[in-house]
DNA sequence: GTAATTTTGAGAGAGATTATCAATTTCAAT
DNA sequence: ATTGAAATTGATAATCTCTCTCAAAATTAC
C-alpha cells in the first residue's frame, strides 16, 4: 500500500466501520491492486494476484470489488459480457470513449453534457442519481 | 401481423433476401410480438409466446432477436445482467431515463447532447459509430 | 413436386457471477 | 494477550444468461 493510496484506504475503513465489516488482509491487497490500474475485470485481477497469492479466491475478488462499489470507491461497468470496475474515488464522474477495434478506453468529462442530462431528467420528472455514457467507435490508430 | 407492421415486415424481408435467409412462421410471429412492445427481454418474450406456441424454443427467440439487430430493426441494450431489445425501426436513435425504483423506462432524444458527443469524440481522434446514454434515478411517482 | 439449403427445438455447453458452508480470521471486550 | 461472537474466506456448487450442436422439419428455387 503506497502513500498515494492512503486516502482510499481511509475511505474504505470508514465504510467498513459504518457497516460493522472487517478489514482483512485480502481487502487491503485487493484495494492496492485495484488502485494500481483502470478498468479491471474480476477475472483479470484474479490471475494477476494469483502470482503472489495463489489461494486468493475468485469469489473474494468479486465480493471485494462489489464492496468497493458500495463504499463509493469503484463503479461497475458492463462492457458486453464482462464487467469492468473503475476507480471513481480520485476523480469526478467520467464517461468513456471506447474503440471497438482495439478496445482502447479514453475517459472524458463534459460539464455541458451533464447539464443537458439534468435538463432532460427534469423535463421528465426524474431525479438523476447516476448515469452512464459510452461512445463506441474507432480511435485514430484504428481508422481504416 | 397488423397493417401497422407492414413496413417492418418489408424491412425484414429485404434483409432476409440479401442474406439468403428464409422467412419462417417463427420469424413472423416473433417480429409481431417484438413490435407490440418496448424493451423486451428474450426470456420475457419466451414466456409470453409460450402461451400460444408452447414449442417455440428459447434459442429461436435469441437467434431471431439477434437477426432483427442485424437487420437494423432492433437494438440490444444491456441493463445490468439482462439484455433488452428495443425497436429502432420506427424512430431515430434514442436514449433512456431509467427509474431505479419501479424500473420504468422513458425514452428521449436530445440533439444538443448528440452534437456535444461528436465534439468530444473529434477532440480525442475518435469516430463514433454508436453510443449509449442511460440516466438512472427516480421517476416522479417514486420520489420519496 | 423435388432437392438443396436453412431453420428449428431441445438440450448440452460455456462464461460470468453468486450462493453455500465449514474453517479461519478479525476485533472488541475482557 | 486471550477469548468469543461475528464476519470473512476459499473451494466449489449452483445459477443465470446466452450460444452451440445436431437431427428433424420447413422453406425456396428449380
Amino acid at each position: 500500500m503506497t502513500n498515494k493510496h492512503v486516502k482510499e484506504m481511509e475511505a474504505l475503513k470508514e465504510h467498513l466501520g459504518k457497516h460493522q465489516l472487517k478489514l482483512t488482509r485480502q481487502r487491503e491487497l485487493i484495494l492496492s491492486a485495484f488502485l494500481r490500474q483502470e478498468h479491471i475485470t474480476a477475472e483479470a485481477m484474479y490471475h494477476q494476484l494469483a502470482k503472489s497469492d495463489p489461494h486468493l479466491g475468485l469469489a473474494t475478488i468479486y465480493r471485494t470489488l462489489n464492496l468497493f462499489c458500495d463504499a463509493g470507491l469503484a463503479q461497475a461497468r458492463h462492457f458486453g459480457s464482462q464487467t469492468k470496475y473503475d476507480n471513481i474515488s480520485h476523480k469526478g464522474h467520467h464517461d468513456h470513449l471506447i474503440c471497438t477495434s482495439c478496445e482502447k478506453i479514453v475517459e472524458f468529462e463534459n460539464e455541458e453534457i451533464e447539464r443537458l442530462q439534468e435538463e432532460v431528467a427534469t423535463q421528465n420528472g426524474f431525479t438523476i442519481k447516476t448515469h452512464r455514457l459510452e461512445l463506441y467507435g474507432l480511435c485514430s490508430r484504428c481508422h481504416h
